[in-house]
Order: C-alpha cells, then sequence, then structure tokens
RNA sequence: GCGGGCGUGGCGAAACUGGUAGACGCAACGGACUUAAAAUUCGUAGGGCCGCAAGGCCCAUGGGGGUUCAAGUCCCCCCGCCCGCACCA
C-alpha cells in the first residue's frame, strides 16, 4: 500500500487547533514537577517574523518540548518589547499612531508566530507598550530613584542626530548610533541615569561562575566592557601663578606608581578644571582648547587625532624628588572621563608617553630594566619598555620586581597622605533618559521650590498621551501643548512632568520576571518569582552580549535591593545563536533581486542565475545576512505555507551548529521536506506491520536485536544532544537509526514486528521536539487517543546500550592495520594475543620483535615493534 | 596593541576525558521503477599509487616543529578568518 502524502500545512493547522483548545502548553504554578524556564529574547514588533525569529524560537522551542517530556513543570512564554523607535518612525512616514502600528504588527507577528507550532503559555503574553506593564517598570524606577539607584545629572552625553535624542555608551558602536548609525555628537545635558557602576564589582566576578553555561565571548565582551584596573592615585603639588586653593595640587590615577621616578611630565584633559581655569587668563591656551574641542565632537574622531598638547607654564613638585618639577601640559587625548583626567607621563615606559616626550623635547629616563639587561647600556630611545624587569634610577625602589615597588610606592604615598590605591573602571553609569515618545514615561515632577518629586504611587502610571502629534523633529511629548503641565504633589504650585522617555533596553531588563505572575497589581509576586527566577536557559542573538545581557544583570541586582527580586543573575545559562545568511542577487543593473525572482542551474563553477521575469542574467553576490536592503530574505510565510512549520524547523535544527551561522538554501529546505515525508511514510509502513503494541516476544532474532539496540542507543544519544544544544548531532543521530529502521522494514525475522512497533513509537518521540506536528500526527496513526505532548521522554534500556562484541583498531607503530571482534569485557591479555595472532599485524611488523604492547580495553591496541 | 573564538572532503558538518578522522546530511555519479518527469529505491564515493581481482601501500584535519606507543584533540612558533575592547593612563 503506497501511504499518502503527508500534507504538512493542513495537518500543522489541525494539530495547533488541538493544542489550544486542550490547553495543552498552558502552564500552572501549582504543579509539583521541578519547574524548568525556558525563555527566547522576546521579539521587537517590527511588522512581520523574519528567519532570525524562527531561528531562535525553533531553538528554544525545541528545548522546552523536550523539558516537558522530561518531566518538567516548563514556563515557556512570549510577550512584545514594543516600544522603540521604529514606531515613531512609521507615525511620521505613514502618518498611523505608534500604538495602532505596534499592535496591529503584534497581531501579524503573533499569528505568524503560532504557525510554527510553538509550545508557549499565550495566556502570559503582554507588551512592553501597555500601561499594564510599564505602571510597573514606574513603581521600580521611583523604588531605584529612593535607593539612589537612579539619579539625574549634567554630563557629557552621546546624541544621536538621526534619532533625535541620546544614547547609552554601549548603544555607540564605532562612534555610531546602534540602530541609525549616524555619527554620534557629544553634548552636554542634564539626563536620567542608572547607577551601574555600583555592581560593577560584582557584575564582573559573577562572570567567573559562567564558565561552560554562558560563552566565553559574552562573558569577556563583558569583563572588557566594565574594564577593571588596578591602580594608584597620586597627588602632586602645584606651583604657578596664583593657583586657587582647589587647583593647588593635582590628582592623577596610574597603572604603573612603579614607574614614578621615570616621570618627566604632567597632561591633563582640555576639560579639566584646571585646564578650564588657566583659560580664563591664557588665549593661547583658550585657543587651543577650542581646537580640542571641535575636533572632539565624536568618539571617532578624538580617537584619530593627532597627538598634541600645550605648556601651560605650571609645574608640579615631583612628590618622590623634593626639588624636582614636572611641567603641566593640557593635551587633547587625555580624556576627562577617565580616571581623574590627569597623567604623569613616563615616556620610558609607555608607547603614548614617549610619543609625547618626543614630540615635545622632554627627557626618557628608563626605570625598569629587562631580565638580563645591561643597565649600563639599556636604552629607550627608540621605543618604550613595556614588559616586566628590575627597577633602577629609581633611588629606593632599585633593586624591586614591578610589583613589590607598585606596594612600596603605595604605602610611601599613603603614609604621607599623598596617594591612595584605587580600582578604576571604563563601565559608566546607564544613561537612560530618550527624547523620545514612545517609551515609558519617567515618573518626575520637576517643581521649581521642591525640584523633582516622584509622581505619587497613586497617580501612576504615567500615561503617554494619546493625542501626540508626529510631524517635526524632536520630542513629541515637549511639543505636546499641555501634557507636561501638571501641579508639584508636594507644594501644589505649577509643575513640569519629566519628558524624557525610558531606553527600552530597561523595559527589556526585567520581563522575565513578568511573566511568572504577568497579572499582578505588583512589578512582581514574591512566590511566583521563587517558583520561576531565574531564567534556567535563555536563547538569544550575540548582539546582546554587552547590552541586554548586562543591562540585565544590573537590573537583577537592583530589583534585588529594592525587595522587588530574588536573585542576582536572572539566566542560569545563555546561548547565542548565529544569525541566518543568504546568497545575495544583483541584476546587470546593480539592483538587488530576491531570491524568488531568481532561477539557478546548473552547479559549482557552472552555476548560473537568472531574473526569471526579465530572462536577463544575474550576478551571484556574497553569503550575507538577510537583510531586506540586500533583498537576500525568505519569508517564513511562504516555507511554512509550502513546506510546512515542521520542515522550516528542521532545515534550522539540521546541519549547522546552533551557535554558527546557517546559510539558508532552497535545496536544502527542499531536503528537509523529504525526510518530514520520509518519516511518515515510515510510519505509515510500521502501522501496516504492527498497528498495535505487541507484546514482547520470549526470543528475539538478530534483526530484532539489531533494531532495538539502534533504537534504544539514538533515544540516549538524542535526548543528550538535545540538553546540550547539539540539535545538528541529535538530528544525524536520528537519520542513523532511521536508516537502520528502513533497512529492516522489509525483512522478516523472529520478534522483528515487536521490534518495528517499538522502533517507530520511538521514532515519533525522539522527533517530537523538533518536528511536533508530524510526530503528534504520527502518534495518532499509530492509534493513540492521547496527545504526543503529554508523553514522557521514553527511559532507554541501559541493557541495549553496550554491546556484548566490541571492534577495536589494531595498529602497529601507530598506523591502523586491522580490526579485532572481541567480547566487550576481554582482557588485555586476550587482546593482546589475538592482535599478535593476526597475519596483518605479522606482514605489518615484517620479522621485527615485538617490543611493547598497548592495550587499552573497548578502545584500541597498538603493537609497537 | 590586549583579550576571546575559529581553521577538518565539492558543501554543511561529526569525532566523549589523546585511542579506527570524515558519522549524518546536501550536492554528484551509476543502476532500478516510469512512455517521460517528479517522487521513490539500490549502489559508489577524501586524495594518490600498485593490482585482472581479492587486496595492499602512501598522503591527508591552515603551515612548521615538539611531547606520546598513539595528536583534529596537548605544548611552542607562524599564516588566515570572525568577534569584543582600545589615545583607558
Amino acid at each position: 500500500m503506497a501511504s499518502e502524502r503527508y500534507n504538512a500545512p493542513l495537518r500543522e493547522k489541525h494539530w495547533q487547533k488541538v493544542w489550544e483548545e486542550r490547553q495543552t502548553f498552558l502552564t500552572r504554578d501549582d504543579d509539583s514537577r521541578p519547574k524548568r524556564y525556558q525563555l527566547e529574547m522576546f521579539p521587537y514588533p517590527s511588522g512581520r517574523v523574519h528567519m532570525g525569529h524562527v531561528r531562535n524560537y525553533t531553538l528554544g522551542d525545541v528545548m522546552a518540548r523536550y523539558m516537558r517530556a522530561k518531566g518538567f513543570n516548563v514556563l515557556h512564554p512570549m510577550g512584545w518589547d514594543a516600544f522603540g523607535l521604529p514606531a515613531e518612525n512609521a507615525a511620521m512616514e505613514r502618518k498611523v499612531h505608534p500604538a495602532k502600528w505596534t499592535y496591529e504588527n503584534i497581531a501579524t507577528m503573533k499569528a505568524q508566530l503560532k504557525s510554527m507550532g510553538l509550545s508557549i503559555d499565550w495566556s502570559r503574553e503582554f507588551a512592553t507598550c501597555d500601561p499594564s506593564y510599564y505602571v510597573h517598570q514606574q513603581r521600580l524606577f521611583l523604588d531605584f530613584l529612593e535607593a539612589g539607584l537612579a539619579y539625574r545629572r549634567t554630563a557629557k552625553v552621546n546624541w544621536d542626530p538621526v534619532e533625535n535624542s541620546v544614547l547609552a555608551n554601549e548603544q555607540v558602536i564605532d562612534g555610531r548610533g546602534w540602530r541609525s548609525g549616524a555619527v554620534v555628537e557629544q553634548r552636554d545635558l542634564t539626563q536620567w541615569f542608572f547607577r551601574i557602576t555600583a555592581y560593577a564589582d560584582q557584575l564582573l566576578e559573577a562572570l567567573d561562575g559562567f564558565a561552560g553555561r554562558w560563552p566565553d565571548f559574552v562573558c569577556t565582551s563583558q569583563r572588557n566592557w566594565i574594564g577593571r584596573s588596578t591602580g594608584q592615585l597620586v597627588s602632586f603639588a602645584l606651583k604657578g601663578p596664583k593657583l586657587p586653593k582647589k587647583l593647588a595640587s593635582l590628582e592623577i590615577f596610574t597603572t604603573r606608581p612603579d614607574t614614578l621616578f621615570g616621570a618627566s611630565f604632567m597632561a591633563i584633559s582640555p576639560e579639566h578644571p584646571l585646564a578650564q581655569h588657566l583659560a580664563k587668563k591664557s588665549v593661547k591656551l583658550a585657543a587651543f582648547i577650542e581646537e580640542c574641542r571641535k575636533i572632539g565632537t565624536t568618539e571617532e574622531a578624538l580617537a584619530r587625532a593627532e597627538k598634541k598638547g600645550f605648556d601651560t607654564g605650571v609645574v608640579a613638585e615631583h612628590p618622590l624628588k623634593p626639588g624636582e618639577t614636572l611641567p603641566v601640559f593640557v593635551a587633547n587625548f587625555i580624556l576627562m572621563d577617565y580616571g581623574t583626567g590627569a597623567i604623569f607621563g613616563c615616556p620610558a615606559h609607555d608607547q603614548r608617553d614617549h610619543d609625547f616626550a618626543r614630540k615635545y623635547g622632554r627627557p626618557i629616563v628608563p626605570v625598569v630594566l629587562p631580565p638580563g639587561a645591561d643597565a649600563a647600556s639599556f636604552s629607550v630611545a627608540d621605543e618604550p619598555y613595556l614588559g616586566d624587569g628590575t627597577l633602577f634610577n629609581s633611588q629606593w625602589l632599585d633593586g624591586l620586581s614591578v610589583e613589590a615597588a607598585k606596594d612600596k610606592v603605595a604605602d610611601w604615598l599613603k603614609e604621607r597622605g599623598l596617594g591612595e590605591r584605587k580600582v578604576n573602571y571604563r563601565l559608566r553609569d546607564w544613561l537612560i533618559s530618550r527624547q523620545r515618545y514612545w517609551g515609558c514615561p519617567i515618573p518626575v515632577i520637576h517643581c521649581e521650590a521642591c525640584g523633582i518629586v516622584p509622581v505619587p504611587q497613586k497617580d501612576l502610571p504615567v500615561k503617554l498621551p494619546e493625542d501626540a502629534t508626529f510631524d517635526r523633529p524632536g520630542n513629541p511629548l515637549d511639543h505636546h501643548p499641555t501634557w507636561k503641565f501638571t501641579t508639584c504633589p508636594k507644594c501644589g504650585a505649577d509643575a513640569r512632568r519629566e519628558t524624557d522617555t525610558m531606553d527600552t533596553f530597561v523595559d527589556s531588563s526585567w520581563y522575565p520576571y513578568r511573566y511568572c505572575a504577568p497579572d499582578a497589581p505588583t512589578p512582581t509576586v514574591k512566590a511566583a518569582i521563587d517558583r520561576w527566577m531565574p531564567v534556567d536557559q535563555y536563547i538569544g542573538g550575540k548582539e546582546h552580549a554587552v547590552l541586554h545581557l548586562l543591562y540585565a544583570r544590573f537590573f537583577a541586582r537592583g530589583m534585588k535591593a529594592t525587595g522587588h527580586g530574588n536573585v542576582d543573575e536572572p539566566f542560569t545559562a545563555m546561548f547565542t545563536q548565529g544569525i541566518v545568511v543568504h546568497e545575495t542577487f544583483r541584476a546587470e543593473s546593480g539592483e538587488w533581486l530576491m531570491p524568488s525572482e531568481v532561477r539557478i542551474e546548473g552547479e559549482g563553477a557552472a552555476r548560473k542565475a537568472t531574473h526569471i521575469a526579465s530572462g536577463k542574467p544575474v550576478v551571484i553576490g556574497a553569503i550575507e545576512k538577510m537583510s531586506k536592503s540586500r533583498k537576500n530574505v525568505v519569508d517564513p510565510d511562504d516555507i511554512i505555507a509550502h513546506f510546512g512549520a515542521d520542515t522550516a524547523r528542521l532545515f534550522i535544527v539540521s546541519d549547522s551548529p546552533p551557535d554558527r551561522d546557517i546559510i539558508w538554501t532552497e535545496g536544502g529546505v527542499a531536503g528537509a521536506g523529504r525526510q518530514v515525508q520520509r518519516i511518515s511514510r515510515i510510519i505509515d509502513e510500521v502501522v501496516e506491520k504492527a498497528p498495535k503494541p505487541l507484546a514482547r516476544p520470549g526470543e528475539l532474532g538478530p534483526e530484532a536485536n539489531e533494531l532495538r539496540k539502534a533504537a534504544h542507543k539514538a533515544l540516549a544519544a538524542v535526548g543528550q544532544n538535545i540538553e546540550g544544544l547539539r540539535y545538528n548531532v541529535a538530528v544525524a543521530q536520528i537519520y542513523e537509526f532511521l536508516n537502520t529502521l528502513q533497512s529492516l522494514l522489509g525483512k522478516s525475522g523472529q520478534g522483528l514486528d515487536f521490534a518495528i512497533r517499538e522502533a517507530g513509537e520511538l521514532l515519533v518521540q525522539m522527533v517530537g521536539p523538533m518536528l511536533p506536528h508530524l510526530a503528534e500526527d504520527c502518534w495518532a496513526r499509530l492509534g493513540y487517543n492521547t496527545l504526543l505532548a503529554d508523553q514522557p521522554w521514553p527511559q532507554a534500556e541501559a541493557a541495549l546500550l553496550v554491546d556484548d562484541q566490541i571492534t577495536i583498531a589494531v595498529q602497529v607503530n601507530g598506523k591502523r592495520r586491522d580490526e579485532l571482534t572481541v567480547a566487550r569485557d576481554a582482557t588485555a591479555g586476550e587482546i593482546e594475543t589475538a592482535a599478535l595472532g593476526l597475519e596483518s599485524v605479522v606482514r605489518a611488523l615484517a620479522g621485527k620483535p615485538v617490543k611493547k604492547v598497548i592495550v587499552v580495553p573497548q578502545r584500541i591496541v597498538n603493537v609497537v615493534g
């Protein structure tokens, strides 16, 4: 009997309906099974689901379904990261309100996600742009404010001229806005910050415990970003024309206090108070500072500009060498942001100081002698020496190691009140103000008399006005005719609302908590977060290595400190998926073409592409990340409508390891589609042979035993590989088993029908996490009226996982010459005897005496001649 | 410059703590089925050499050294690619 072709699109709709009707994936809190919180980064509702989403949610769904079968009470929720600038841009371009645009996109994308057959508890869904979500975010903000974790200050900030808003440091990539790509300018503005630096040390140290559970590159990226360096503050007394008391000494930060005896100049930032003070009296200096400022409007330009200094005429007394003075320069490469905005220059042991000293004729005195070098002839005239060594030219430090010298200097300075040890960080506080409409309003009121006044709890949420206009640049909240005018909750006087909204990364910093109790009247509920947090496995894109993943770690600590959280680390394990890439196509005119507009013929070098509509040749370009601008996108809807969601899911998980980029190919998808049909066909044949489970016969023939071993070995291996997120290997093992099953289907043997039936059932359960619809369909064909989604993961029979007879390789002098099939528990002696008796071994030895035989039982034997 | 990751057939890849390199799949080639195609199915297959054949031998995990009975895996040097940080004092 030829089995019918499996109509995936039709059957998938059916099973999705069944799951929904039976509330199969509704997660209950009052369930005694152990919990498992599986989460993928929630999507921004940009319009339509793209292949990156399909990959992300497939990867998570395989894990969620597997863990469900393994007996866990799985929380696998979904929601919408719904605030953000694209909604406002749409409002400007298409005259549609951001809310309308956003909620329409959510409806579209939700339907698309549902067509993927994800095991999601949709009852916990929320959108961050909904007041029922952001009211709690405003509560969290006010508690952070009270705890000193949120504050407002004037600072030099990154201004994105395209977004018309400020950006956090993390959102500036290579001097450009992370979303707009516009060159970011520096502006002095009064803005809201979160005090992430309060947790710099904690955030750094906890990374050490992540090994094996978080990708290495994420941990190192975060370490680099936090940028901890241990050093020393040193005070230099200044001598100069009438310096005010405040400026009578200059404090610097250094990581090389051991090289103090090699100091030959001082340098301060153009923004340093001392520079600013001196500029008032020096036109030349003021001009120099102005010149620095002009270059320094962008980070990029700042980094490339030529190093320049201006000798102020002020001198600093060397704290370790009484009577010696050092000239103080204003230099364009000193950052006010880092350390104290001032340094001492030791040209002999620092590249930049070396360059500077040569340009401005300062002496270069070496103070660290490399191991084995001769003090009399050692020279740093051409380049500085940056390595370790022994101190010299340094009076009471002579002979010490670099480390010992650092300690001795630190103690010496401390005793005299001239400095102390200091840990410095690169990490800056998180700037969360945005001059945008479509974000969570910052719930404070500015009163002339009372200052910053929190909006009282009873007045929360501070809702966005619905009647904002988007027809001109700038902040629509600020433009609104009435919204910002209010009265002070404290004194009742006229007052003004804060018109900044929060960075949308705030929204995503705590959403995992909200899924635990999505309808609660408080931001979180202790019993619920104790039940579910932390997330056991988080899956998302690599681009959030520092952004979202650092913010969320900070937020967990802030929430704990303010009584809203229960853990320091929100994500026990993190997995970063690769991106989906595709070939690009261009017409001769240079215009990009969609894959669906192109026909491909031939193979390898003879591969040719033609534009279907015009018949003109097409240039096949590089394989790049799917993007609208390159038009190398494949719409998930088309794939699901044609092949079904299971095929898309199978293609996603086969072949490419989940953390690597995956090349989307039309051929590969068709191949996955054929595998889906093949499994369906094989199950039909199984059902034909054994419509019901068969009693196990007393005796099993060799074929039955072979099949059972293949099935149970695959079962065990597939489980392990799913747990380790090696889905591609799991799929390969399923195929291997499938090959065995298929080859035995037409044969007969003692107990083979029993084994075939068993294998068919195990196959269906094994593919369940990846191909949930097909598996459900096959489960019904096997005669069950239960749902596969409710079946426990079967237990592999331990006895079938080991073989009685095993084949081991036989090497002579390390080269494989033969193989040997022996009993599993054969002793080393038995194996040695058998190996030495092999004709192939005798021949390879060519008469040479055997010197040694190495036997690794169950693996290998090596005869050394 | 500092730090992290990676480099295996035509392609995607596999290989547990050093122990038969290339599982599994894609593409390819040959055969069967078919009026034909699709679908399906059986088979071949890292490169090279010897042999009618059975079979045997050599070379192969970016390159070069080393440790070891044994190296894709460990160590050193070099080349290339990807990522993070970078006038950071």
